[in-house]
DNA sequence: CTGTTAGCGCATTCAG
DNA sequence: CTGAATGCGCTAACAG
């Protein structure tokens, strides 16, 4: 049984009240009370119960993370990220997938009200319905959303410029050459996609070039087998390929070797987001890179700010530009 | 404002001590009265206040994981499967890394009680200090070890058999004829690593082979520039290195290409822990396997059951065994 | 079957 | 400067 602020007081021999105020620092207590509670406290190894805390605040000191997949390296650096910064700040981080579904999302919102927790942050499951998180955002719940900037929703947003990466791969491949471009990308209805997607599809019209659609999924092996589909027929085969996230990118690279490919000879694969074992591949794979400690740092920071009131006025809207790294998965078009 | 259980009663026109028990099920109640109180529920859109339930219970519905590094593959993958699984039994995962540091492992537990979660869910960052999660396991928190058993602390265990492990990947490479073999591992301290090179030890002095002890550390670079010291000198070079968890690998396989060595030709390297990745790599990976998602689910199901106290007797201490599989990346030596 | 009542541990208001 | 008293939302013991 944990030691309650009552036997404090009993120990220091001032109210319960006195030992409150003195253990944290409010109201006025005398010195010498301070000191007598102080005291009482460490020898009975009193620590403030956060759940009655909370019950009468009407607020937990709990973050709510919600990633697509916790299980993707680039959610799970976020978590990694924000768990850290937010420790320091005295919260607790607490973390539940999406995976996509914004059913699923819509139910892990609803249990935070009931939790109590006063902050989100969000990977928004879909492209457009969001809603609940405007309302939650509203209701007062500190929201902050990363991957996909809601700032037209009033949501606060750091983010990567999503077009702009699709923009910077396309004239990539541009630049060296290739008229017809893949783009593999899960679903329309995903988050950053369709801003990603959208930025290549510009680029490359712009610059007279052919974009291929391959809509693979979210299922590993699906994925695969869509993108092998793209690559059977040899006179309409793309000769470059983005991935729009890491998993895109795995299916990408299988298929190419499935499809006997060599890269980049017969064809160029270009990823998004950076992993380290990218430069122990075969061919040492370019991508665009989110800076995602970056992404985790900031978003954690305008939570803390957010929740204590210390934030600035209008709603933020962040958005980090991706950066190329190239190595050796892409070159010029062989024909 | 959220809505009460006494907003409920009123509404429904019953008391707030029938409100609570038709809500909960539970006492005994009218039909007509758990209709009408459903309806009243319903239409206020009233939600259960978990903190004020957790108030009165002594004991929250947060289960809290507490993995050496959240950013680790093993460990997100695990992260992944308890929220899933913990989440359907009603229980919400908080997350917090150790990052190996027993202090800051006390400092997390700590907090725990603060927050009256009930369960625990760690990786031991200690080989042996570890009389903090005895204590809290006999002051009744449930908790469950993962990655190290902690069974002879009297603590539920799910883990792989690092002993068997360490052995079984050590007499692969001595049935493919090798006699020097290279154990790459972060500390003595971190909890598996021990078991698992002691495994490959034994198993390799029993074949008369030599082992090299690469006391590697957490940290990537540092690491990698460990394992290329091994490397430098041909004639004591290691014809085999097996690298213990996933930093270790990368750190070996960069080690091994900075020092220009072809693998599996000039030497051979195995890693532990699968990845989607090894099989891409130039030599695809040989690896021990860890059965991850099903440590994830036992450790999940188990803290279940003890939470709802219906697990088994005694202290639970599974030991799951790794799987070798072989890829590309081990072969004979070449001399 | 149902209403009344008393806390869970804490922060805070109101007297003193 | 300090103590007594109140209530956050809920559960459970106790009457009726």
């Amino acid at each position: 049984m944990p030691i309650t602020i009552r036997e404090v007081a009993a120990e220091a021999g001032v109210s319960q009240a006195t030992a409150a105020r003195a253990l944290n620092g409010y109201g006025s207590t005398s010195a010498a009370a301070r000191e007598r509670v102080a005291r009482a406290a460490e020898k009975l190894g009193y620590e403030t119960n956060y759940i009655a805390q909370a019950l009468r605040a009407g607020v937990t000191r709990t973050v709510t993370f919600l990633p697509g997949n916790l299980e993707l390296p680039f959610f799970a650096t976020i978590a990694h990220r924000l768990s850290d910064a937010l420790e320091d700040a005295g919260y607790l981080l607490a973390v539940s997938s999406s995976y996509e579904d914004v059913e699923r999302e819509r139910r892990i919102i609803e249990g935070m009200r009931a939790r109590m927790s006063p902050g989100l942050i969000v990977a928004s499951a879909h492209r457009d319905m969001h809603e609940h998180l405007r309302r939650l955002n509203e209701s007062g719940v500190a929201v902050v959303a990363i991957d996909r900037s809601l700032a037209s929703d009033g949501i606060d947003s750091i983010t990567v410029d999503n077009y702009a990466l699709g923009g910077d791969a396309a004239r990539y491949f541009i630049g060296l050459g290739h008229r017809r471009v893949g783009l593999v990308f899960d679903s329309e209805d995903i988050a950053s996609s369709p801003d990603r997607t959208r930025g290549a599809v510009e680029a490359l019209r712009e610059a007279g070039c052919e974009a291929l659609m391959v809509r693979a999924g979210t299922d590993p092996a699906e994925a695969e087998s869509c993108v092998r589909a793209v690559l059977a027929e040899e006179r309409s085969r793309p000769t470059a390929l983005i991935a729009f996230d890491s998993l895109m990118t795995e299916a990408a690279l299988y298929a190419v070797r499935e499809a006997g490919l060599a890269v980049p000879r017969d064809i160029s694969v270009m990823g998004v987001d950076d992993h380290t074992l990218y430069r122990l591949l075969e061919a040492p794979l370019t991508v665009m890179a989110q800076p995602v400690d970056r992404i985790g740092q900031d978003a954690a920071a305008l939570m803390v700010n957010r929740l204590s009131g210390t934030g600035p006025r209008g709603v933020v809207d962040v958005r980090h530009r991706a950066e190329l790294v190239v190595r050796s998965s892409t070159a010029p078009p062989a024909g």
